[in-house]
DNA sequence: TTTTCTGCAAAGTGTTTGCATTGAT
DNA sequence: ATCAATGCAAACACTTTGCAGAAAA
């Protein structure tokens, strides 16, 4: 139980939430599957633990995760929201859209992009989760050796 | 119709598309709405021009708007795809969380911040239509004027 | 005349909500 | 004993699809 580490039990009554079996699974499958996670992915982890768990428990319990700040989300533009435990260090995601693999960005290259934005426009950025798309080392160099243009 | 300038009709002839009314209202529409438009309004602006125009036809055009490439999409992460009349210089958006107003950055203030990310992930950016979010000039200075704190 | 496009209706997908019951405090 | 959280079913919003008739080439 990774969660273990985020004290996520006292984060909740400290809201005055409740601690339930479900939202245990909830986060344990969220931890299991790892980064970036679509709602989808959730529902299947936690559902495989505890079949009577209901999708709009993962909806609800994942709306109050990321309200007391125990998850981030982001979403794709796929349609589906993504969640993610939420780490200490801020970081952004790159996207690529031929392999559909993702890497993470730490936060510090974009801070610098974000200042910027802010001194010439007064506009503070405030983003848990950017997601960069294009396209990774490994599928540009396939498609180079391979002669696809463009 | 500002959209003469894109000779829309032949870059769609061109492609072995065909120039029907319905794509020309819905191109209309999507002018006269200026900016980033929500699909949603594309379809009820180039409705109130064409009573029976269906929605599914919005979708088929917009689509279809996207791969000729008169139309670039941004997904803002509300739920709906947002459109835009393809502009010569390519830009990104920011979008307030307080008001929900939006202001475009250009291109040149991300591309550095692009250029980083390649050289030290080899991971080319291939992004239109970037949105941020955050808080612009205006929402921050009420609040701190009235005293909301975060 | 051929082939694409449209309108209509129906289905799909991701998400939200009302409500009686269950369960944490 | 309270009051919040769950499961279930129904509703929602946005988007896609199949098909017969209308329209562009």
């Amino acid at each position: 139980m990774t969660h273990n580490l985020l004290d996520w039990e006292n984060v909740l009554r400290a809201g005055g939430y409740r601690v339930t079996r479900q939202r245990g699974v909830i986060l344990d499958a969220l931890c299991a599957s790892g980064g970036h996670v679509p709602l989808g992915a959730v529902y299947a982890g936690a559902h495989r633990t505890d079949p009577s768990l209901d999708r709009s428990t993962v909806y609800r319990a994942l709306k109050l995760f990321l309200e007391v700040g125990l998850v981030v989300a982001a979403d794709t533009g796929d349609g589906e929201t993504y969640f993610e435990i939420k780490h200490l260090e801020q970081h952004h995601h790159l996207v690529c859209r031929s392999c559909g693999r993702e890497q993470e960005v730490n936060d510090a290259m974009l801070v610098a992009m974000f200042d910027q934005v802010e001194q010439q426009h007064g506009f503070r950025v405030a983003t848990d989760h950017l997601v960069l798309f294009g396209m990774c080392a490994a599928c540009q160099s396939f498609r180079a050796e391979n002669g696809v243009l463009e």
